[in-house]
RNA sequence: GCCCGAGUGGCGGAAUGGUAGACGCAGGGGACUCAAAAUCCCCCGCCGCAAGGUGUGCCGGUUCGAGUCCGGCCUCGGGUACCA
């Protein structure tokens, strides 16, 4: 009986459907349709095990469909704008576009073979000029809607390379080429107004049944709606300007607990006290030697300086608090300043102890008489506590009660109002880069900031630009920038940041319905194809790029370019576990890791070893040469890691398709763990894998 | 730090609060065969010759009974707004 062959088996049926042109979308309005889409990938060069595993589940899922008679949309492009391009360029002398291009060849020349039931003829680049431009025409029409503003917001910056840093790019408060310890600084930038939506985006959430339950509860965390109380401190011999401190508190209820009052070192009143004191505007200044990422601040030792000014309490004018400045305090959550009640904080906690500041208790636990003393007693509010210092009353309540007293007492006497706050800051989009998405506005002396006319789109990126200085090639460049107003006509710059890449997969999903139109979307194919029915991947996106995608939907409809049915653009959502395969490393002298690719592995006695490199004359290693092979060194074994080309762990899908077929690759992703899981990669799983298609088609053959 | 997950044999994993390890992979033994492939049967958490003991990351609690519920931890993974 013939066995299965692979090579012979998977290009024959390939090309028949690709002849038949089977996967081929039309809108036929008499049909059901159904959408099945993957995350498109980023063209890094190579596809991996996790696109793999990605693009077979959607397979899967459109096939099915496909059998139960549905019209099926299953499209693919590239996420093909960032950052990797630009250092290619930097690194390789690549024009970032060339990089980009030749990446997408390679990886589709991988993936065709796959067997995908993809309608190849959709795909576009999000660096394609007629996708950029048609991007562009969104930005303006977004701007004209009132959904874009422009403000100040702070980036890490390379005093060295005089260049903006990604948080990715800053390491241990350092930029990664100069070494030099960044700081932050403040620059005038785009921003698309999602803010205006947090209310919106977190009520919409309620409504998608076919999501992950973990995927909505970090949106809503994110989106992070709070009920709190504002009012401002009377600040004693203040400078001018600031005779009143503005606080935003979630827990009001500990008002008669506060000890001292804080501010960011970013915070205005800050900026203004270090003007005339040296030893704080030192102390700010390292403060800013920090990077921007919430990360890098919330975990940065807790430091404090007594600016010596002091602030009376509300509740008792002859009650003054010490303002302090503090590096925990972030400038973009509530207004920049708080009050500290070390009893229930226990940030604030550990800073009072630091400092020797008071500590008062304002509730105890129920039935205890425990007071604080090193860890801060904070139950969430929907616990009852044992209220035994506060202005609203003393007793058993639930925090939330507390919370509700305190704000009505504040509102009653006058000094402060209940305020409703959300986390969710408005979306930056300005980059200081050169391969994104240039931003179609110009700058005129006279007219100010002007939007570019809708038929001079696309601005396309200028050719020819060179990576040999850091910083935006946009902004180096002889002409590129130079332009005319269109309102005015005189000369004019054009806008040199470009949009981040987010932007550009906030709305593929809606282009794919009609990739080839010269407006963004026509409205006839979106109400058709639009939502996308089964959305799939990775939950490292479950966060921001899902929730911009929502507001850009949202955003699209008003602008006429979504019907209202699509504003949640994903029905259902999937989230995969990544493809995970073991690190093989050994150490050199100084004990820095070194990895090693897992084919230069070899087991003996369940120790793994490195195998010996050495070889004879004739090229053969000389471990195979009889007698016991030479081993060199024992190999630490780091299990279930993500694959990544800087740790050698990277199983490439070429060599398993070459060895067992796409459809034994296809089969160990899908079958060896539950698809939301982890699976690692092993050996012996794709042997497995082959041996059960080797059976099926045994079976086949006996039938048929 | 904060938000969200995960943790059960060699491996992937099952188990409405009721016999932990279904099913599968890998492995071991056997049958068939001249031999192999294929197929079929048996064994397979750990300790123990056995009887038996023990066992779902750790500590504690609720319960007649906990992998499952509650409290407190630990480890690993994802996100943390300029990686995509």
């Amino acid at each position: 009986m013939a066995r299965y062959n692979a090579r012979v088996a998977e290009p024959k049926w390939q090309k028949v459907w690709d002849q038949a042109g089977l996967f081929k979308a039309e809108r036929d309005d008499s049909r059901a349709k159904y959408y099945v889409l993957e995350m498109f990938p980023y063209p890094s060069g190579r596809i991996h095990m996790g696109h793999v595993r990605n693009y077979t589940m959607g397979d899967v899922v459109a096939r099915y469909k496909k059998a139960q008679g549905f019209n099926i949309l299953h499209p693919m492009g590239w996420d093909a704008f960032g950052m990797p391009a630009e250092n290619a360029a930097m690194e390789q002398k690549v024009h970032p576009g060339k990089w980009t291009y030749a990446n997408i060849d390679a990886m589709r020349a991988q993936m065709k073979p796959l067997g995908l039931s993809l309608d190849w003829s959709r795909e576009f680049a999000t660096c394609d000029p007629e996708y950029y431009g048609q991007q562009q025409a969104l930005f303006l029409d977004f701007l004209q809607a009132g959904l874009v503003t422009r403000k100040a917001a702070v980036v890490n910056w390379d005093p060295v390379d005089m260049t903006v840093l990604a948080n990715e790019q800053v390491i241990d408060g350092k930029g990664w080429r100069s070494g030099a310890p960044v700081e932050r600084r403040e620059l005038t930038q785009w921003f698309f107004r999602i803010s205006d939506y947090s209310e919106e985006l977190l009520a919409a959430i309620d409504g998608l049944k076919d999501w992950p339950e973990k995927v909505r509860i970090m949106q809503s965390n994110w989106i992070g709606k709070s009920r709190g109380l504002q009012f401002s401190f009377a600040v004693k011999n203040a400078p001018t300007g600031f005779a009143a401190l503005e606080v935003y508190t979630t827990r009001p209820d500990t008002l008669m607990g506060a000890s001292f009052a804080a501010i960011s070192p970013d915070h205005p009143l800050a900026r203004e006290l270090e003007r005339s004191n040296p030893a704080l505007a030192a102390f700010n200044a390292d403060c800013r030697r920090v990077g921007t990422s919430e990360e890098a601040l919330e975990t940065a030792e807790k430091r404090g300086f007594d600016t010596g000014l002091k602030v009376v309490h509300p509740l008792d004018p002859n009650w003054e608090l010490p303002v302090w400045v503090a590096n925990f305090v972030l400038m973009d959550y509530g207004t920049g300043a708080i009050f500290g009640s070390a009893a229930h904080d226990q940030r604030d906690l550990d800073f009072a102890h630091k400092y020797g500041l008071q500590v008062i208790d304002c509730f105890l636990p129920v039935g205890s008489d425990e007071r604080v003393d090193s860890t801060a007693y904070s139950p969430p509010k929907t616990d009852p506590v044992n209220y035994v210092h506060t202005h609203f009353g003393t007793g058993k309540m639930i925090g939330n009660e507390g919370v509700d007293l305190a704000i009505a007492h504040a509102e009653r006497a006058g000094y402060g109002t209940g305020v409703t706050k959300y986390r969710l800051r408005d979306w930056g989009v300005s980059r200081q880069r050169y391969w994104g998405c240039p931003i179609p506005v110009v700058h005129c002396d006279a007219c100010g900031v002007v939007p570019e006319n809708k038929a001079n789109l696309p601005i396309r990126l200028p050719e020819d630009v060179t990576f040999d200085r850091p910083g935006n090639p946009l902004d180096h460049h002889p002409t590129w920038a130079k332009t005319t107003c269109p309102n005015c006509g005189k000369l004019a710059r054009r806008e040199t940041d470009t949009m981040d890449t987010f932007v550009d997969s906030s709305w593929y999903f809606a282009r794919f319905t009609a990739p080839k139109a010269t407006t963004p979307t026509v409205m006839e194919d979106a109400a058709y194809w639009m939502n996308v029915d089964q959305y799939i991947g990775g939950v490292e996106h479950a966060i921001l790029h899902l929730l911009y995608s929502r507001f850009f939907a949202r955003a699209m409809e008003k602008t006429g370019h979504l019907p209202k049915t699509a504003i949640e653009p994903f029905k259902a959502l999937f989230t995969q576990g990544m493809v995970t395969h073991e690190i093989y490393q050994t150490r050199d002298e100084s004990g820095r890791p070194i990895f090693h690719l897992p084919e230069d592995i070899v087991w003996k006695d369940e120790i793994a070893y490195v195998r010996d490199r050495l070889l004879d004359m004739s090229g053969n290693p000389l471990s195979d040469m009889g007698g016991e092979p030479l081993y060199s060194m024992k190999v630490e074994v780091i299990p279930s890691a993500k694959m990544s080309k800087s740790k050698k762990n990277v199983v490439d899908p070429d060599d398993i398709i070459e060895q067992y077929g796409a459809d034994t690759a296809r089969w160990f992703v899908m079958s060896y763990s539950p698809p939301e899981r982890v699976v690692e990669w092993t050996a012996a799983g794709a042997v497995g894998a082959w041996y059960h298609l080797q059976r099926v088609w045994r079976i086949a053959e006996e039938i048929l």
